[in-house]
DNA sequence: CCTGAGACTTGGGCGTAAACAT
DNA sequence: ATGTTTACGCCCAAGTCTCAGG
């Protein structure tokens, strides 16, 4: 603001001299303090143990070659051996001949797995499950020309939400005019004003409706459906009586809840027939699943955080305002009797089957595949071979920056600061938002009241604390000491700045990617996340697997590894309403667990003795003893397992990492290598989504 | 540059089905 | 078999990032 010259204010000079030649020692522990390795040192920290091969390689190119990285060749390189298949579409035909014999030996597998016992649930059951999809490793085929997405695309279109009900005519709604009267005056309503009452009847007790801008913006919504009648007398919402409208609604789900075995199964099978009928596609000669084939229904606006759009009305979505996509030479899906679609193209560069606009942010909503498609599988798989590329090359980019933090250019600086953080603490981009948002920011766009700066505290130095919300306006706070370069540097940028002020001025998301665009190619800042968690759970399974230890407790290290990433990510969930009351559950089993044990070991010792001067009838009966002993002990630690890892878990959300940042092949490699079913770390969902991961890795894969 | 549209990934919450305990 | 608890999968909002056009 002050000055525009891109030149940096005289800089206090001591600065420059602060720093003799800076290693890599001082990366800053974020997630508990076991992790610093992570960290620390890119590449040397596992070499004292087994030099594993790939490790070795990985040290090698980021030391010698991390430029021919970034050719486009990196990618191919992993493909090459395969498919010299010039035809894809009959290819394709090809490769499902040849795997169906694959899906004969999955079959085979329990047989395998009969160390790890009776664990494995219902094998039978997932098998089916497994069968019934058509199973083509598509991540052995030749890739589309840049850009195209698909080559025949064929489906059926969305599902629209069913026609609004009227309420039946004993269900009134009330009217104050008055203000006075307890019920108020009975009143009935049109169809299109009785539907938007009913969103807002149905969220009566949800937290939104105690917010004011929620019911303003209701309010208003509703009344710009009303008829001129009802606009007339219907002028302010606390006069409203939703309350039968709301126990109605009550008693609907208590009705569902208590339908018999039969009427339930009714329901799923007509909902079988839908997805079956609606729920896939053809692409490229194979069948696949779509993601949410259902358009959304209408109801009110719930934006999270302090949104102040919250509470307005999402308007139904008609056939009138939806795109189709879809091959030219396919069978167009029709519009439901008496419509028409918006617009039918044929567009084969986007995935989406479906879109339409949505009217409170006007944001385009799309219909699209399931993540076990091809399509998105490889997009996925892309991702991680990115991450895995900046593995390779993170020492440079480490150094780089932290060379730039002496930039005599202001906008180097922040900029080198900015992507420390993002390194270190994972945080996202954080774009400019709109005032119509809610108030949330990531890196870019954290602003100098989001950071306090102490020269010392806890007995560290140089500590920033960060206390902003981020995405969906989860708070984020942590104290991070920092190096004393960076600390510097942030006095610098907030000098003579408010606290509304952005801290990093010079900087956006931007600009900050074309920067990272030019150190690796395809290298964006939200790629460090996928790299750190990644790397993270990898290091953190390395450090705290014990081959010998039981299943459970292989389990609890996964678990515990995926916390680690799930803290360094911000992963944050709401305590769970029934935590406390488990939580007692559980303690109550334990207590019983460690009585009985007590009782047992006293039975036993009778039992030993008796079986010393008795005959074999009592050496077994000890022995069963003993064996009973053993059992109780083994379920002892089961529960304790679980009680700790409940614990530790019961704000920290674990799925999204587990979907969205770990590469799956890491934990695939886990599984294997120390025999763990993959079931047991993975459910279905997961391991269709992986499915190219679980068949693709092996034990020794590395990250 | 700046802006906004568009496309696609990431995110927590919640209802319900399934698993488990009784 | 029935009631309770847990986990799944859906829902849809909220991010990231790219690109076109002024």
């Amino acid at each position: 603001m002050c000055d525009e010259s891109p030149e940096i204010k005289e800089e206090p000079v001591e600065i420059k001299e602060e720093e003799p030649e800076a290693e890599f020692d001082s990366f800053v522990s974020h997630v508990e303090t076991t992790q610093e390795e992570s960290y620390l040192k890119t590449e040397d920290a596992s070499d004292d143990d087994v030099p594993l091969v790939s490790n070795n390689t990985r040290t090698k190119r980021s030391a010698e070659s991390e430029d021919d990285d970034n050719t486009p060749l990196a990618k191919k390189k992993i493909k090459k051996e395969k498919g010299k298949k010039k035809r894809k579409v009959d290819s394709e035909e090809e490769e499902e001949e040849d795997f169906k014999p694959a899906k004969k030996k999955t079959v085979k597998k329990p047989k395998v797995q009969n160390e790890t016992q009776e664990e494995t649930t219902s094998p039978r059951k997932r098998k089916k499950e497994e069968d019934e999809h058509e199973v083509w490793k598509w991540w052995e085929e030749e890739k589309k020309p840049d850009g195209v997405k698909w080559s025949y695309l064929e489906h059926k279109g969305p599902v629209f939400a069913p026609a609004y009900e009227p309420l039946p005519p004993n269900v009134k709604f009330f009217y104050d005019e008055n203000y006075l009267l307890f019920l108020g005056k009975e009143m009935s309503l049109s169809e299109e004003t009785e539907e938007v009452a009913t969103f807002y009847a149905r969220m009566l007790d949800h937290d939104y409706t105690t917010k004011e801008a929620f019911n303003t913006n209701f309010f208003k919504d509703w009344r710009k459906v009303m008829t001129s009648k009802e606009k007339e007398k219907i002028t302010d919402l606390k006069k409203c009586n939703f309350k039968q409208m709301h126990a109605y609604f009550q008693q609907k789900s208590e009705e569902r809840k208590a339908m018999t075995k039969e009427e339930k199964k009714v329901i799923k099978d007509k909902n079988e027939e839908l997805v079956n009928e609606y729920g896939f596609c053809i692409i490229d000669g194979h069948k696949e699943k779509i993601g949410n084939f259902r358009i959304e229904p209408p109801g009110l606006f719930r934006g999270r955080g302090e949104h102040p759009k919250m509470g307005m009305l999402k308007k139904r979505v008609n056939p009138e305002d939806v795109l189709i996509n879809c091959s030219k030479d396919s069978k167009i899906p029709e519009p439901p009797p008496g419509h028409k679609w918006k617009e039918i193209r044929h567009d084969n560069t986007v995935t989406w089957l479906a879109s339409w606009t949505e009217n409170v942010q006007g944001q385009v909503k799309y219909v699209m595949l399931n993540p076990s498609s091809k399509l998105k599988g490889e997009k996925d798989w892309q991702k991680y071979e990115t991450a895995r590329k900046l593995a390779s090359s993170i020492d440079k980019i480490r150094r780089e920056y932290r060379e730039d933090w002496k930039s005599k250019e202001m906008r180097i600086r922040q900029r080198a600061v900015a992507l420390y953080f993002i390194d270190i603490l994972a945080l996202r981009a954080g774009n400019e938002k709109d005032e119509d948002q809610a108030d949330t920011v990531g890196c870019c766009s954290l602003r100098v009241e989001h950071i306090t700066l102490h020269n010392e505290k806890d007995g560290k130095e140089f500590v920033v604390a960060f206390d902003f919300l981020g995405k969906d306006s989860i708070r984020y706070y942590n104290e991070v000491p920092v190096e004393k370069r960076v600390f510097k540097n942030l006095q610098l940028f907030m000098e003579g700045k408010k606290g509304s002020d952005d801290l990093f001025d010079r900087l956006n998301t931007t600009i900050l990617n074309k920067h990272l665009n030019e150190l690796m190619e395809g290298l964006t800042a939200k790629v460090f996340r996928t790299y750190n968690a990644s790397w993270t759970l990898q290091q953190q399974l390395k450090e705290l697997t014990d081959p010998d230890s039981s299943l459970p407790e292989k389990l609890l290290s996964y678990n515990r590894a995926n916390r680690a990433v799930a803290i360094l990510c911000n992963h944050q969930r709401s305590i769970p309403k029934s935590h406390q009351k488990s939580m007692d559950n559980l303690k109550g089993k334990i207590t019983a667990k460690r009585e009985a044990i007590e009782e047992c070991e006293k039975q036993y010792k009778y039992a030993k003795k008796d079986a010393k001067n008795g005959s074999a009838k009592e050496k077994i009966v000890a022995d069963k003893m003993k064996k009973k002993l053993e059992k109780l002990k083994e379920q002892l630690t089961k529960l304790e397992v679980q009680e700790t890892d409940r614990e530790e878990n019961k704000t920290i959300a674990l799925g999204t990492s587990k979907l969205n940042y770990l590469d799956p092949r890491i934990t695939v490699a886990w599984c294997k290598k120390f025999n763990v079913p993959i079931e047991k770390v993975y459910n279905k969902t997961h391991r269709q989504k992986f499915r190219w991961a679980i068949d693709m890795a092996g034990p020794d894969f590395v990250f």
